[in-house]
DNA sequence: CCGATATCGTTTACGGGTAAAACACCTGTT
DNA sequence: AACAGGTGTTTTACCCGTAAACGATATCGG
């Protein structure tokens, strides 16, 4: 334990992934490990959020793939074709195919062909897809609410804007680095 | 699209999540999307920096997963069982069962039983797989590095504290929570 | 009008993860 | 000693995502 006060308050010191920054300073001293601190945490913090995330959504039978398709037709309120959905979600095409099917199966989506170009179709949700995806999303974002409520109110802001920053220039730029 | 993209410097405004928290307002106006905006950014920004971060290791020819467990070993300095590489690397025993057959076939670290209980195995690296980390990890922390300096040191450094300040309470308390 | 090329969506083969069962072994109790 | 129950690891069956190949259609140039 290398943090000094009794109180665990210490504002980085809590957590694993400070813990392993720790190690590799043992081993390797001197190296920078200053990326970690961001980028190990993010992934960190993605990952519990995430098992937060799904518990609401299980209750439904949904995986959060699932939902997040739902979510991308409702949000937009109006037909995509399959292309559009891999795009809005951050999805491979094929992906896509896999969960529509399974989501008209269900009777949540519904799929019609284009008139003009026999190659693309549109989807759109069926009344109980919006249903379900109007019911969730009020429990999920107050667990969410919940779970972000270990920081306090001007933090949390803090928090949105700096990652905010650092997402805008992330989906601006990251095309261009080649390594 | 709602982006009214002239310029794209506003502090939060460029991001995908924020434009996506837009749609929901005025899908469901009045909607508390607080939570989105730190929680959609952080696996946002998870999923990209993770990206980022395989290019590096694609090279020599490991996955992340692969990499995490490698490096597990070489931080700790000593032996780890499976069982606590599974815990290291917050996942699942089987995985880990399957990384370490596919690791050891390639040289990278070795086995041996425990002498007293002989349900535990013991796993170490090779020279092959400690050159092969701290061959990979400066590198990668340069180009994590890189694609971090996006952002200003200053705030690289709120960034890391504050997240370091929400992970370290998740990392308590998630436990607790119960839906 | 016809062939080359591009695009959309799906299918296929496969790798990797998981949960649950199975397995091997230890430990405490009687 | 024997058994019940616990623990460490592996195996099994299965789900899901991807990359790459594939059909079907559209579009463009000659």
């Amino acid at each position: 334990m290398t943090a000094p006060n009794g109180r665990q308050a210490d504002a980085t010191g809590g957590d694993t992934v400070s813990a392993v920054v720790r190690q590799w300073q043992a081993v390797h001293p001197g190296l920078d490990t200053g990326p970690m601190e961001i980028i190990g945490r993010v992934n960190r913090c993605a990952a519990l959020l995430q098992q937060a995330e799904d518990a609401p959504l299980r209750r439904a039978g949904l995986s959060r793939p699932e939902f997040d398709l739902l979510g991308a037709l409702r949000r937009t309120g109006h037909e995509l074709t399959p292309g559009d959905l891999a795009r809005e979600t951050f999805s491979s095409g094929a992906a896509v195919t896999k969960r529509l099917k399974q989501l008209t199966e269900r009777g949540l989506v519904e799929r019609r062909g284009d008139t003009r170009d026999r190659r693309v179709a549109h989807v759109r949700l069926t009344d109980a897809g919006r249903e379900i995806v109007d019911g969730i999303l009020p429990e999920q974002l107050a667990y969410e609410t919940a779970v972000l409520s270990v920081l306090d109110p001007h933090r949390q802001g803090e928090l949105a804007g700096l990652l905010g920053e650092l997402l805008g220039q992330l989906e601006g730029r990251l095309g261009a680095l080649r390594a």
